[in-house]
DNA sequence: TATGAATGAGTCTTCATTCAT
DNA sequence: AATGAATGAAGACTCATTCAT
């Protein structure tokens, strides 16, 4: 068999990721885990070998989470607008998250882990991914008139780049609710074609 | 008498640099820095009390080496573009860095030490110090009717945004100096006049 | 649990009783009870945080060990001077006893941890404990007109502080046999009616 | 020459006094002492090899401070009872002092110095002068007819040896003023000769 | 004489990891 | 599968003592 019991090997993950959303990642040691779950030492490393392999795992459950929210919503006969202020809404949240939040973690855990491969790299997947769908918006938008705009693929970049960077304040110095709306807001306003 | 000898104070200080630059902050001990010096264990106790306080020194003075760069250009008879293009190809430089670069220490040591005033924080410092920066340079452009702008403070807190985003996004998973220069042009294009 | 195995803990123990009996209190640092116990450094970590921690159990331990010895005499038809013999006999034992002798480390022990609550205080315990058994054979004693006495609590407390007052002078310049046996004899004559 | 400056000799011993008085003697570094004296750590070591060197030489000099203060009122018109009392009186302060008080310290290190010859011993040395003292008070108050006593010597000791063992009762686990002032009363109550 | 920077040995304490049961 | 006692390596920190000035 390839691992013992799916059930356990779930819920150690389930736990472990409460302990990093507290602690980062730097802090989290294998007793830590085990603590969490009230296991033994040994049945931990039954399944896990190391806090690197836990984290790998969330993080890589995390990425299946998101993603496709938006696409389900591109058919609707809602505006671009209003799918695209939806992603941003829902990024939003991402940046101001304050439970089960492990982005600290997932940071520390970057900063001592790169891939040899680009593709294998997290982040980057996560950073193209919302690259692409804010691509197809925007395009989307052009087409319908609803945006002005030369290049939809730069603009895209240049979203996400701002959402990066919100990401990473809020997480060193704290954004209040209030800056991260002005500034969704002040990205979209510039591509808005203004009704006469 | 100002702790010690000043001049074996800064000697420290320049090797731990390069051990932070190397190995981030959550991974730097004491030892290290030690054998980095060349210097006994309590020899280096008798300047500094941890790594945190080491750090922290080293932050601080890396805060006031950068600054006012900029601002002594704004009397010269440049274009606000020139300066503007300045201002951020110093930030690319800083974005792209390899060597002496502890930017990925100063994010580990920043998730590990939240100060109670955020007036106290070096991140929200250096933040708020570059949007003052831009601010003025965007304003004066908009008077020198270079730059076509409603708000030349949210432009800023744009800028600043997605100049994070890029900082973080080259420590995570790489930028190349081609997407660096690209998304760059892309925030300049869409300030300044085109002339016709 | 109760806490690892019992058995190990209590060889802990006593292996750390040699040891502190050789070396007193202060001298003794975890290492030397791991090398006393052929154990390693975290395997005495499971079981005792601290030398104090293991200390204060000794210590507990040894007042368990001594106490009512000579109230089950009471009963028996031998006579309350005997019983006072055996009492201090048993006192002498302690004052002369080289092997497995934890006096020394006890009052530096004592120096160092001053319990708020006085009723917490092992020495303040063991000599109210003497006066009380003490007292009780003085009592007896003189109601049978054993003894010449007009205040047996204030007698009791008298000879309880001669006799710590042995103790003391035995740990810091040695008393011979002989001497305690003279001063011992002193008291217990001073006490009883002479026979015409 | 001996010993550089005899002056500044004493003003280290001085201060290192209320550092022992305050810490006992394990406590005690010669970085604290050198603190407390505001001196180098080069220029204690001129005077001074070790904490054990300085506090024998503050053992010394207390030794000589204290002892011929009762031989002198031998000669005085007040009965022998007023001169026992004296005696104990100075005794009583000794055991009840808070400030400037070594006991511990000089405890401590008796323990961790026993020196080859008794006679080298400073507490032996201080017992006996307390015997041969208060053997002469008993003497002359026996010739005096002041005291009833058929061995002055015997009780001379035993009272000696109720005051160590008050001595480490007030430093184990405390004693009241009252306690003592009703310990040293029962103890003359039993010599004196009541009148008719 | 006097200074105080520098040394390095020694202790404490925690953790990842193993392994007998 | 699961347990948890045991190990030992590694890092933090302090102090007595020396030595160049």
């Amino acid at each position: 068999m390839g691992e013992k019991s799916e059930q356990k090997r779930e819920y150690i993950l389930k736990q472990a990721k409460e302990v990093f959303a507290a602690k980062g990642f730097r802090d989290v040691t294998m007793k830590d885990i085990v603590e969490a779950c009230e296991i033994s030492r040994g049945g931990l490393y039954l399944y896990f070998g190391s806090t690197e392999e836990i984290f790998r795992e969330i993080l890589l459950s995390e990425l299946e989470d998101e993603g496709d929210d938006i696409t389900g919503h591109l058919t609707e006969d809602s505006t671009m607008t209003d799918i695209l202020m939806l992603f941003l809404k829902e990024q939003k949240k991402i940046i101001l998250r304050k439970k089960q939040d492990i982005t600290i973690a997932t940071y520390e855990y970057l900063f001592a882990h790169k891939p040899e491969k680009k593709t294998d790299n997290i982040a980057y997947n996560q950073f193209e991914q919302g690259v692409k769908v804010l691509t197809r918006i925007l395009e989307e938008g052009i087409a319908r008139e609803e945006f002005y705009l030369e290049n939809a693929k730069a603009e895209a970049a240049n979203i996400m780049y701002v959402l990066e960077g919100m990401k990473i304040c809020a997480k060193t110095f704290g954004i209040s609710e209030g800056k991260v709306d002005q500034e969704l807001l002040y990205l979209v306003s510039g591509l808005v074609i203004e009704e006469v």
